[in-house]
DNA sequence: GTGAAAGCGCTAACAT
DNA sequence: ATGTTAGCGCTTTCAC
């Protein structure tokens, strides 16, 4: 590997001048520069990481601690914003460094490790709680992070979120529309923000819409298919079952389906069942799912840039910035989203689209 | 952030005392190494991870490498491996890089800047092809890396596989023992190893049966739940339909089961399905999926212990390698599984399970 | 426009 | 048993 030093002594200049020419700095000769170069090039130059790392005390890593009971992710939700973080984080030449937590405790050991060892520079969070105890410890440590979703115990916290609110305002109505009076919904549990968030608006929408919702046709606390058919299987069972079912995510959709086939209903036209995510099985399952989109791989692109912005804004306080790169972090957002945003655009909120297909 | 320096200075010893003291040599007073200790807790000393690696020419970073296209990975699949390899990383200190491809070329050539970056110390692959343009990359450049899954181009590198000609063996004696005598199969596209060898074994085993198995039967070249469900259905419709269909992961197997369904066949009666990994939905689908199990969490872990193995082999040739280090990484295989190693248990063959279920 | 020198925090060879 | 010295490869004053 040719270092620095190398290329000086091939081009008789001093390390310093070299590291200037590559960096481009303008007190350079052209001249110098050209010449430093190609010699770079045909050498096959490439910066030692871990030096320039540590010199400048950055990591240029970002975190991502996964909890490992992912049975609360659909796994497809998972991967897609995975790939999001990762590519972004590698535009901006950050890597990403990913932690599986075994179990609720570890999580936050593992946070605290990786921020002592100073193995990161920021994280990104998802599936938030209301009360989350990885956003109060990142607070309190004064630790760069940016979240998909919302807490209510980091209200200055740069977030994505989509409008879960808004999302289920539009699928009662679409439900009420529809003439359905006997509406029952099954979600994840109530300490996770988006679960709450999206029972609250049902409720509320519903009862805007002169619809009755009786306790025992709310469902919370439930993930997977096998849940959903469950779960919606129950609820086909009662006195008076409910004609529509909203599920807060798709794999719990599939399963409220399965369960509506086995009770012999048409679904779509005996039983309406609605999902939240519109994962790509979606459009494909039998019937098609009506759904919520979400633009996943985005969000976790733009929870990065929320993120670096951030990690430069900290960065700004403690070191001197050059004007170029102040200018570089500013929040984009993508000309399709329909967002709705804070002054400093750190705190986005998107509006969500129903996709209505064959289960309703 | 304390360094040595600073436990250096309020314990009057030199930085090198207290690095030994710290590091347990043998060379330093037990008095030293408990004032060393003692004041390294009190001040809260963490090792600066970015001066370590540099000082040791080490990462202690493994890369993974995750093609987007993830529609190949059943999803479940992949956060089980994931899972697997970040918690054993973990247990040795190395940290898990995760990077998203966007399609093929891409990978390779983030996999080279991986490399000549110096980013990590080592890769771990997933679903390998016959012919791995990423074995055959690491290969040439000396880079290690360890495998699930084996290729036919880099004969010598280690790996973990479940044994999938065995496991085929065993599905199609369960079938012909059942009667069926019409068998189709439904599996990925021949260019993946495992994919090859199980279209292979069908084959044979079919033909020491004494059972034909029509070109038309055989459809390759599937991941998802829509392709299972497509190329059932269509297998369902040819003038002499199947009795059976092996499918070459459990997704496609819902996907098939899915279209005997429709087709108004009882599943497990007039049509068996058969599925391979048994994700945790195959347990709860409608019927319960007779499948293959693998631990693949167990193998995520395997494959990172044939890594760090590897890696401190390549070490040992140019450092010299403390005894005591060189003692700590030889590979276990845990009781309960029964495998197949070569003499330096740096290749592991599986021996996987039936697990009989209702769609046979 | 260029170079010398210092230092990020750590470890290891080599004295003593 | 401990300290001195050197250096990993890079960036950034600061002087000329």
């Amino acid at each position: 590997m040719a270092t620095l030093k190398d290329i000086a002594q091939r081009v008789n200049r001093s390390v310093t001048t070299v590291s200037r020419a590559l960096a481009g700095y303008s007190d350079v000769s052209p001249e110098t520069i050209s010449i430093v170069r190609s010699a770079a090039d045909e050498m096959g130059y490439v910066p030692n990481t871990l030096a320039r790392r540590l010199r400048n005390r950055s990591t240029e890593t970002i975190g991502f601690v996964v909890p490992d009971s992912s049975g609360g992710y659909s796994e497809a939700f998972f991967s897609e914003f995975l790939a999001g973080v990762s590519k972004r984080a590698a535009d901006f030449g950050y890597d990403l460094l990913v932690a599986v937590a075994h179990d609720k405790e570890d999580e936050i050991s593992i946070y605290r490790k990786l921020i002592s060892e100073g193995k990161v520079d920021g994280f990104v969070l998802t599936r938030t709680y209301c009360r989350d105890a990885r956003a109060e410890l990142l607070t309190k440590e004064g630790f760069p992070f940016a979240m998909f979703g919302r807490v209510e115990n980091a209200s200055s916290a740069p977030y994505v979120d989509e409008d879960g609110t808004y999302a289920m305002k539009l699928i009662t109505e679409h439900l009420v529309d529809r003439g359905h009076t006997r509406i029952a919904c099954i979600g994840q549990p109530e300490s996770i923000m988006f679960s709450r968030l999206r029972l609250q608006s049902v409720k509320e929408h519903l009862a805007t819409a002169g619809v009755q919702i009786p306790e025992e046709y709310i469902r919370m606390g439930y993930f997977s298919q096998k849940d959903g058919y469950e779960q919606a299987s129950d609820l086909l069972r009662l006195p008076t079952p409910p004609s529509a079912i909203i599920c807060f995510n798709d794999l719990l959709a599939f399963g409220a389906v399965n369960a509506g086939k086995d009770a012999d209903l048409r679904i779509g036209r005996d039983l309406a069942v609605t999902g939240f995510d519109d994962i790509p099985m979606s459009a494909h399952y039998r019937p098609p799912l009506t759904t919520i989109s979400q633009p996943i791989q985005g969000i976790g692109g733009m929870v990065v840039d929320l993120l670096l912005d951030r990690i430069q804004e900290l960065r700004g306080i403690t070191f001197q910035e050059h004007e170029s790169e102040a200018a570089k972090r500013r929040i984009l957002i993508p000309e399709s989203w329909k967002v709705e945003a804070d002054r400093h655009h750190h705190q986005l909120l998107l509006k969500p689209e129903l996709i209505i297909r064959g289960t309703t």
